[in-house]
Parts: structure tokens; C-alpha cells; sequence
DNA sequence: TAGTGGTCTAGACCACCTG
DNA sequence: AGGTGGTCTAGACCACTAG
């Protein structure tokens, strides 16, 4: 098991068994760290220790002066890897393929960008697992933050990874969605028309300046796990 | 900012410009606690706070006697707050309704519990948002596990809320995914047949014993967002 | 303004693992 | 075998904020 006879995560331990068989229930406040301390017998840095990352598991609210409480609505948090898309179908095992269907310079659309009609790179492609449609990219590239992108050889290595090894960003978001397959698409995954579709549409950005963004359109029969907790 | 000009998390942010900027590249090792607490003139233990940090969010791999490297694939780690959906619902503004549609005891399907076939309690109910079909639940809940769900009136009160203030758990895992409407999911949602909808499977477990399985259909046009770094 | 958590320190010992 | 990160300690000061 994770468990731990000693040191702070057998205190995170036993903080979260209290919790759980209700001995302190949602909402209410548990002794300070200064109690807790000599409850343990240890240190209060140690006890710190402990309930912090029970705060950063969402687990305790903490704050100070007021002290700490077992949080209200156990906001679960999902935690989700986004690799790289080849070492993504790599790790099922299949073989990882790619095909590159178009690239060119265009004005970039409306979301890219800040400062007018910025320059982009259009770029889309296929990813193949075990030679069959695995998902589709269309994404757009901003030169203005990436103009090192031209040098890249996009024929040979997908968008995506190269961005990974040389477009550092600072944050980003992604909407996930369902979408129904539309001819075009249909034809370019091997899927029929009317397929329902999973869609995940992200956006990274350097500080203020977008890098990327980009429509990954999976093949049907697609799911993303996300463990809980 | 989230700027530090002192304590840890200015050696937070220093460590991520150097990433940034390439001072220190992908796969490449840096230097040891110690030292870095001589750069910066504070004790190890600041040091190491900074970077166990950066190792928790996946930025630094780190490993006794091995040292400390940056991480060469940028894992990143998307988190997803999973509320409750009548605060998920009202959070946008809208009003939120509820509608059980099915309650009833029932042999569990294959999933559920581990013991041969046990009895749960199997719900079926539909969310509203604005008096509009928002969700349609379908879930089954181990009797095993939580014999008191029997008690809860689940006509008034949802099984996702009655569960969350009664039923702790310590971990599970959800599947995304995309699915094309039936004529019966299309009926309760108000939605055309044939149309795409966002799915997500859910499972959460007290140890080993599963608690409860559910299946939730979103109506058409729902996205779920993600933040990413 | 007093009490709480947040952080830092200097030193120490330990667990792990690579070379 | 020895160096690395992991952790603990005892004490101190600081930052924030409820009352």
C-alpha cells in the first residue's frame, strides 16, 4: 500500500482515514497545526508538511488566522497526460504512422493572435496507428510567436512534436467536445458520415502571445481516461 | 504577476525562466540542491521546495543519487474540477432542475462489485438546465457498499449529490468519449437522433469495493474545458 | 491585534541508487 | 561506496485576516 508508519505521510494518512470514516466531517475545522504537532509527536513543519498537500489535493481548505477545514465539495480533480501524439499510439502498441495533407502560409483566423492580421501557418495531417486514421490535426501555427517554425520539415515530423521540443509555452486550454463526422472527414478517418466524433481543441500561448492552435479530430471508437482522485 | 522577488518560489520562477529561455534544455540535468542553494544564497531546503514543485507538476524529473533533469516529454498535466452538476449547471446562470425517471433494485451488471452478482440500486434520472435537458444520468449504485442510499429520497435530491455528501471514496477513474444519439436518448435530451453527444463513464471505489458505476449523456452542445500547464 | 498558517534556517540523518 | 534527493527538527519571523 502507500501507507507509511512514520514521517508526514503517515500523518497525511491518518488525516485522511479521520475524513473519511467522518470523525472530522466536511466543512468542519480540525485542530491547528500546533495541536496536531504534539498529537504526533513531531514537528510542526512535519504536520505542515501533511496538510498541505492534503490542501493541494483539494482535500482541506486552509487559510490563515481562520485555520483549516475539511473542504465542503471534494472538487475532484482529474488529472489527464497530454504526450505527444506518436508516443500516445506507441504505448497501445500499434504501430505509429503519418501523413502530412497540407501546409501553407494564410491569415491567421480570428482567435490567433492579438495584434491584427497576423501571418500563419495552416497545417494538417493525419496520424496513422497500425496504418489506419487514428486523428486528424488542423492547426495553426502563429508566426509571429514561432517564425522558426518554416525551418521545421513538417513532411517527416508532425506539427505537434516539433512544437513540443521548440515552442516553449506557459499555459494553454482545451475544450473537449463531441461532433458529428462530416463528409470530408469522414472520407479522410474512414469513417461514416454521421459517426459521432471526438473533438479536443487546444490552445497554448507564451505569456500573452497564442503559439498554437489546433483541432484534433479523433477516429470513432476513441475515449480518453482520466483517473480520479 | 505570480512573481516572488524572495523565499521559494522566486527559485520556482527562476528555475522555469531558465527552462524557458533554454539556459537549461530538455533531458538535461541541473545542478544539485546544494549548489543551487549557494546561487541563491538560502538553505537546501528552499531549494528543494522549489523543485519538488516543478517535479510535482511534471516540469523536473528527480531522483535520489541520479539527480535532477528537466523533463524531457513536457507532461502536461490538465486538471478538470468535477462539481457537482447542479453547481456545475447554476455556475453558468441557469436554473437547474432535476427529474428521476427510474428507481429500482436490480442484479448489478458485470462491473459492479466484485462478488458475484450483487443487488444495486440502478437511477436514471435527467438534469434540466433552464427547464432544457442539460444531462441524463444513468447510474448504478452497489448495495454492497452503501446500503444507506436506500434511505436517501432521490426524487428530491440527486444520486450524484446524495453520494458525494454520503459516500466517501478514495479513488476511481472516468472514460470520455463520443456517442451518437438513439432514438431514446434523443427523446429525453430533445435531440435529433443521429446527433453527437459527450460522454463520460464513471466509476469511483472506497478501496476496492466499487461504490458506484454511471453513465452521463450530455445534450448536444456541450463542451467540457480544460486548463493546461 | 492576536492567532493562524506560510516560510525560512542550519543542521542532521536516512533511503536510494548509480557507477 | 558515495553522492543525491527526501525528510525531520527546533526555532524563528513573517503575512494574512477574523473578530
Amino acid at each position: 500500500m502507500s501507507a507509511a508508519r512514520t514521517g508526514w505521510q503517515a500523518i497525511h494518512q491518518e488525516v485522511l482515514r479521520r475524513i473519511h470514516d467522518r470523525v472530522w466531517r466536511p466543512g468542519e475545522m480540525i485542530p491547528n497545526e500546533a495541536e496536531l504537532a504534539r498529537e504526533f509527536g513531531c514537528a510542526r513543519a512535519t504536520v505542515n508538511r501533511a496538510l498541505r498537500a492534503l490542501a493541494e489535493s483539494g482535500t482541506l481548505e486552509r487559510r490563515r488566522r481562520a485555520g483549516t477545514r475539511v473542504a465542503l465539495h471534494p472538487v475532484l480533480r482529474a488529472t489527464l497526460a497530454i504526450p505527444i501524439t506518436r508516443l500516445e499510439i506507441e504505448e497501445t502498441g500499434a504501430r505509429y504512422g503519418y501523413r502530412l495533407l497540407e501546409s501553407g502560409l494564410a491569415p491567421a483566423p480570428g482567435g490567433l493572435g492579438c495584434s491584427g492580421p497576423d501571418k500563419a501557418l495552416h497545417v494538417r495531417a493525419l496520424h496513422l496507428a497500425d496504418e489506419r486514421p487514428y486523428l486528424l490535426e488542423d492547426r495553426w501555427i502563429s508566426m509571429a510567436a514561432v517564425p522558426d517554425v518554416l525551418t521545421a520539415d513538417l513532411a517527416s515530423e508532425s506539427a505537434n512534436e516539433w512544437l513540443v521540443r521548440n515552442a516553449p509555452f506557459t499555459d494553454g486550454e482545451s475544450i473537449l467536445s463531441a461532433a458529428v463526422a462530416g463528409e470530408a472527414e469522414a472520407a479522410l478517418l474512414e469513417a461514416v458520415p454521421g459517426a459521432a466524433l471526438f473533438v479536443i481543441e487546444r490552445t497554448t500561448r507564451d505569456g500573452a502571445a497564442v503559439i498554437t492552435t489546433v483541432r484534433l479530430v479523433h477516429a470513432p471508437g476513441y475515449s480518453m481516461r482520466m483517473a480520479v482522485g
